[in-house]
RNA sequence: GCGCCCGUAGCUCAGCUGGAUAGAGCAACGGACUUCUAAUCCGUAGGUCGGAGGUUCGAAUCCUCCCGGGCGUGCCA
């Protein structure tokens, strides 16, 4: 059972003779503040005041003549303005606890079983390695569709592959140019790797030699006019500061930029072969581009190496989710929607949706100025097309519902364009959602990089995390009074799911709009808000069964229910037959933070629980069994919920 | 220029469909290992919630303006 539903739902019915519709102010109802006042609280009384025109303390006493909840609460209480103030009775929680000791749901409610949702998320180009941009919308996107299957949603998860795009031409082009035909051969994916990684810092080099003076002409001209400014403002007036602040700011991006493009050049020219390679195609990059238009007019050459790469390509992310253990339902990527794509713009264009502008489809959306850009100049179709095809695909195929999008923020606005262009083109009995997150910073508050300004590539960011956390188990179990307890292999797996989980909880952990900071210290430190300590907390538990060799499916259908004892018994159970209100929170606006937050505090609850709580040399053999239930049901919860957000637990570390 | 987002404790962040003295974690300081893993627990200290107005019985939360920062802005995805 809900607790706080079952508590909104008396409260709806104790407001019925009040109000019309006493919806909203049942949903006033909230978890307590502060555990002075109980457990939960009602707030609609000084609301209502106004509507009523009368005192809010004497709605409030109405209120709780009203209620019917005697089965499950001590008597509400009414304080300050009309807060109404309910706590939970201990025999009700402890019978609730119970209940939750034999349910494999953990009390979280099966309801959506008719709803379908598609989760879009991940989305990586092929052949170009995974990057830390890539790591919050799998992660987010993942814990996503684990939590909505545990509540019964019919999900399809997706993965929406870039396998159609430029990146394709680059590495036809390094096949036909700079193979390496023994290292094909023995590794086919790293080598299309490499071809992809040489095409690109060849084109950058050669965009670098055109752009260096163009770019020391506009620093020139930036310098000459902040200095005429600083000449004729008068820098004691405000305005003129400012224009000086943003020149400034404009100079030194431009020398960032300048600084950046003259170590591209440079890592080419001191190695003579790399600029051998270079200076035999000037135009590398539009011939890489031509290999792409190739490609997408059929022809057959190029199709070729596509259907002979692309299951590399594949393998290669695969590799990566494997590890990361993140699966999908589909990957339909780019190339799926391709043929499709002709007819969406045709049917935009019969419906009227869609005008030519500039040479160019477009579909003008009222209070936009943006136009949505379904067909370029050159008559090749863009994402927006693709996005379309997609949207028709998932509604007409794959009868979605909803249909989720966890994608950077900073494309708020193409999903705006996309879902009010898809509504217009019909597909308007469809729930969108743009489930869009913020950046990943580096100390320094800017996007993370690497020290020499690179993009972080996942898998190595993921090998640092296991080895840092492999560290830190070696060093603990080493230092154990009664010495090591993990043989090599335990502690290597440890180490992955300590260092995994640790990145996998960082992210989640924070609200999904910020952006937040990526310290390699918060994120396996040994104190605090972290997976380790969640994961911790499961071990601990795991060690008391394991020294007390302790049946647990026995112990769940033992009789009676827990004892509440002590007080840390009664906040750790009543923290347990809230598992279910974290999962409706998360699913609210597809927050995974809310769980984090709930695993957080069922930890720390547990902990005080074990400091204080003896559990095997308990010698009241009625309370040993009762706690020794309490610890399965934390466990279980610690472990369901982390494996909700795709963290592993290790039953030792 | 226009649009979107952000500014909460020394640091990193919750809280934001308005509700009681604004919460965590880290760092700081003080305690607790003859007891099931001290990767732990308990306690102390720390904030004019960027600023100013407004709406309200009540504002970190809603509205307006200002200051500071980030991002996006027709043919990359």
């Amino acid at each position: 059972m809900n607790v706080l539903k079952e508590l909104r739902h008396r409260t709806a019915k104790a407001l019925a003779p009040l109000v019309d519709d006493p919806q909203p102010f049942a949903a006033m109802v909230k978890p307590a503040q502060d555990a002075q006042f109980g457990d939960y609280q009602a707030n609609c009384a000084m609301p209502l005041a106004g509507k009523l025109k009368q005192k809010p303390r004497e709605i409030a006493e109405q209120i709780v003549a009203n209620l019917e909840v005697d089965d499950l609460c001590e008597p509400p209480e009414i304080a300050g303005p009309g807060f109404i103030n309910f706590k939970l009775k201990d025999d009700w929680i402890a019978s609730q606890g119970q209940a939750l000791l034999n349910d494999e749901r953990l009390g979280v409610e099966d309801s959506e079983a008719d709803r379908t949702v598609v989760v879009d998320f991940s989305s990586p180009n092929v052949a170009k390695p995974m990057h830390v941009g890539h790591l919050r919308s799998t992660v987010l996107g993942d814990a996503i569709c684990r939590i909505l299957r545990f509540r019964g949603t019919q999900v399809h998860s997706d993965n929406h592959i870039g396998d159609w795009g430029t990146q394709f031409g680059m590495i036809i082009y390094g096949y036909k140019h700079f193979l390496d035909q023994s290292a094909f051969a023995e590794n086919q994916v790293a080598e299309l790797s490499r071809l992809y990684r040489l095409v690109n810092q060849l084109s950058d080099y050669h965009a670098a030699v055109k752009a260096l003076p163009e770019l020391e002409e506009q620093l020139q001209s930036q310098q000459q006019l902040l200095e005429a400014k600083r000449g004729e403002l008068d820098t004691s007036d405000k305005k003129a500061r400012k224009e000086i602040g943003k020149l400034e700011a404009a100079v030194k991006a431009t020398q960032d930029r300048i600084e950046s493009t003259r170590s591209k050049l440079k890592e080419v020219e001191s190695d003579p072969a790399l600029k051998a390679l270079a200076d035999q195609d000037l135009e590398i990059a539009r011939h890489a581009r031509l290999e792409t238009a190739k490609l997408h007019q059929g022809d057959a050459e190029n199709t070729e190496l596509w259907n002979q790469f692309l299951p590399a390509c594949l393998a290669m992310l695969h590799q990566m989710y494997e590890r990361l253990d993140i699966h999908f339902d589909m990957e339909l990527g780019e190339s799926f929607y391709q043929p499709m794509l002709t007819d969406v713009v045709d049917s935009l264009k019969q419906q009227g949706l869609a005008s030519e502008s500039d040479g160019a489809m477009c579909v003008f959306i009222e209070g936009n100025d943006a136009p949505f850009l379904v067909q370029k100049q050159d008559g090749a179709f863009t994402y927006a097309t693709t996005d379309l095809a997609t949207i028709r695909y998932r509604i007409n195929e794959l009868k979605a519902d909803e249909i989720l999008y966890v994608v950077d923020a900073r494309q708020s606005e193409h999903f705006k364009l996309l879902f009010e262009t898809a509504r217009q083109w019909g597909f308007d009995q469809t729930e969108y959602q743009h489930v869009s997150f913020g950046t990943i910073l580096g100390e320094d508050k800017r996007p993370f990089k690497t020290r020499s300004g690179d993009t972080v590539g996942l898998e190595s960011l993921i090998d640092e995390a296991v080895a840092q956390s492999r560290k830190i188990v070696d060093e603990i179990d080493d230092s154990k009074p009664d010495g090591p307890e993990l043989d090599a292999e335990t502690r290597a797996n440890v180490a992955e799911m300590v260092g995994i989980g640790g990145i996998k909880y960082a992210d989640l952990r924070h609200n999904r709009d910020s952006d937040y900071v990526f310290s390699w210290d918060k994120m396996l430190a040994k104190d605090g808000d972290t997976a380790t300590y969640v994961q911790y907390a499961h071990a601990r538990i795991c060690g008391i069964f394991r020294k007390g060799d302790i049946d647990r499916a026995s112990l769940r259908t033992a009789s009676g229910s827990p004892l509440i004892s002590a007080p840390e018994e009664r906040a750790l159970l009543l923290q347990l037959t809230r598992f279910g209100e974290a999962i409706e929170a998360v699913c609210e606006d597809y927050r995974p933070n809310q769980l984090t937050q709930y695993l957080f505090e069922l930890s720390n609850l547990f902990s005080s629980f074990y400091v204080n709580c003896i559990v095997l040399k308990e010698e009241n053999a009625e309370l040993r069994t009762s706690r020794l239930k309490l610890c399965d049901l934390t466990a279980r919860t610690l472990q369901t919920g982390l494996k909700l957000l795709g963290i592993e637990t290790p039953e030792q570390m």
